[in-house]
DNA sequence: TCGAATATATACTCATGAGTACATTGCATG
DNA sequence: CATGCAATGTACTCATGAGTATATATTCGA
């Protein structure tokens, strides 16, 4: 899933590429967005100053500077690619054989893995007002269109029976938030694991919490 | 609810016994809280200065200084507002009649109507990080108090039969979450009702989204 | 009536941290 | 080989906003 610049080849050679330099660059900027997404997660965004990202990766300020613009478009770099992910869940997702119900399922359980992971926790810590006005709007505006996207599974579920009736819109948010949550409260270091816990929550969300 | 210090009585005195005076300055700590804690909920807290709780209330910053120690304290008091709010839905819940499901409803349609009031948005929208460490700890108490409290009723719940076997550790955060979702999304200002969306959220929580 | 305490304001200080100016090195290419 | 761009560092600037020093008015109690 990441792009790593350090290359294994045998001739290693010190002439590099036009090719390689590319992806060198691309290396680097993408250690920029991990050691950033990571402090921002810890300790917060506002509690984290550039500086210390820099030095997190023994580099100085302005070398932050020649891959991003400022702050604030480290951080939508960080949440545009959490919603990458999970908009790459959403469309694999829709391709997937059976009833709506297996393909809001399937969805359902990458949704909440990648929630747990760097860059998806980032996507839900990240309060809109912590952006700027334009990044904002972007940064909604690609929450919409995953929201859009479990509201259709969910209403391509009930046509097919394979869902109880309910209203999509509030049915996408009480699911989502149930998923989102653990951004909050899972310990990535911990010993649950994000998969098995993303499981156990599905199945108490589609089963419910009374007696069958 | 909330302490109102404009006394209505018909005798107005212009000398103020010392109950009196008391409850003015609760009256004036509760408005900073008030309007700090919108602010913090429209804007973030990171996005308000003093300055701007104060300039909503025609005062000045050292007034608020006057009635809070300092900004933290400032969040900190509010999101014990919200959390007491929490903490008494619960002890109301543990007394109701009825099976455990029965008790787990009543509580859960409390908390979610509170995390779409002022106090507890904020509760929820407050990350651990923005405080400092002493009050951190006690806000993490806090929480963990109304955890503890949810998971209690869960076992409960479990005990009797009248709810389904499960993890109650896990079904408290994948229910928590969902209710707590709402105070990003939900605006208050809109015509959905809180407690109309409290009912529904519950009642897809209880019974899950597979068909029946 | 004097002094203490309360309530409030004006006008500061001062740390932090985002963002920049500028120097340096090194490779790459006309 | 000179010029120019990529990559990086050192050492700044400068705005913001938390928190404070200090002045003033009011009220209350002795």
């Amino acid at each position: 899933m990441s792009t790593c610049g350090q290359s294994m080849k045998l001739t290693a050679s010190p002439f590099p590429s036009p090719e390689e330099k590319r992806s060198t660059r691309a290396a680097k900027r993408d250690a920029v967005l991990r050691a950033a997404v990571q402090m921002f997660n810890e300790r917060g965004f506002h509690q984290t100053s550039l500086d210390d990202v820099a030095a997190s990766l023994g580099i100085s300020k302005p070398t932050i500077y020649h891959y991003l613009g400022n702050k604030d478009q480290v951080l939508l770099e960080c949440v545009k690619i959490g919603l990458g992910q999970l908009i790459a869940a959403a469309e694999e997702a829709r391709a997937h054989s059976g009833t709506g119900a297996d393909r809001l399922s399937a969805f359902l359980a990458r949704y909440a893995a990648i929630n747990m992971d760097d860059f998806g926790r980032c996507v839900i810590r990240t309060g809109d007002e912590a952006l700027a006005p334009e990044s904002r709007e972007r940064f909604r505006d690609l929450k919409r269109q995953i929201d859009s996207h479990m509201r259709n599974l969910i209403v391509e579920g009930i046509a097919d029976g394979s869902l109880a009736p309910c209203d999509p819109k509030l049915a996408a948010f009480t699911i989502a938030g149930a998923l989102n949550w653990p951004a909050r409260w899972h310990d990535p270091a911990g010993n649950e694991s994000a998969v098995d816990l993303a499981r156990q929550m599905i199945a108490l969300l589609s089963r419910g919490y009374l007696p069958r």
